[in-house]
DNA sequence: TAAATATTATTAGTGTAGCAACTATTTTTA
DNA sequence: TAAAAATAGTTGCTACACTAATAATATTTA
């Protein structure tokens, strides 16, 4: 492979392996009943980590955009996991807060998702795990100036 | 950060650093004018490298679905850049051909979608590369059994 | 060879991503 | 303090991913 072939290649096993990570998980989820998706659940973990954030906070948190975080928000309070509430002081922004529901879902899920999150990581080390994490950041960065 | 948790990042570093990488790229294509997304983009290289397949042997190449593929193929045959011809033998499927303004649209776009693919990789070596490349090829493998 | 099965592609429906334009409100600054 | 700028969130539009269902055609097998 010649030089300029080289780098066609990191985006396409990037979104490849990203894309099937998020597939095997959302299967998992559905096989084990969750009915969230995998996006819904970051932004409940989220909130369960933090709670009673704006949605301005969750999408720097998740970095996910605003028109996408009030469509996700949306769906989940018609599941009546979370609830908009009014801000106290700014008339602009809502309070998200995790309703009860919610939150024992997050502790329904939590472990299971843990379990889930492990199989990407057979026949991987620890050295292997920051190696990637590393990568993963500078690239990231790279593109973020 | 416990074990539990360990494993809940890579997915979100993962996730975050494909959509980036994805959205530096079409940004660039926007900005240079190419008038195709990095999807069609895919599309038509793997038409370019291989010339004339069938939705699934571009579907294989490209991993991406069926569904995917025939919206793909619609859009770049609005723009005249593919076509669909009959398949002589196997009237369930299309030829996908590209047409000479598809093929003149590669060969302008590839040498500067290489150079845009370069911009992830600096401060990261050749070892770095083949480490990720190692790493992102297991973990996928660990999911596809 | 007729019936069952598999394959190729499409359509429909839901969810997410990104962009641009917009409303309502708050903050800044002139 | 009035005007300008910034912020929070929404809506509309296009594109892609995934699932399930369907149509048309090919292949297998009984």
């Amino acid at each position: 492979m010649n030089q300029n072939e080289k780098y066609n290649t990191y985006s396409f096993l990037l979104e490849r392996t990203a894309r099937s990570v998020k597939q095997f998980a959302q299967r998992k989820f559905n096989e084990l009943g969750f009915e969230v998706t995998v996006d819904q659940w970051q932004v409940l973990k989220v909130l369960y980590d933090h709670n009673d954030l704006n949605q301005r906070e969750i999408a720097e948190l998740t970095y996910k955009d605003h028109p996408t975080l009030t469509r996700i928000i949306d769906l989940l309070c018609k599941k009546e996991l979370v609830e908009r509430k009014m801000h106290p002081s700014d008339r602009r922004s809502f309070i998200i807060h995790l309703t009860e529901e919610g939150k024992a879902k997050v502790e329904f899920m939590k472990p299971q998702v843990a379990e889930i999150r492990t199989h990407a990581w057979h026949n991987l080390s620890d050295a292997d795990f920051e190696e990637f994490k590393r990568i993963l950041n500078t690239i990231y960065s790279n593109l973020s100036l």
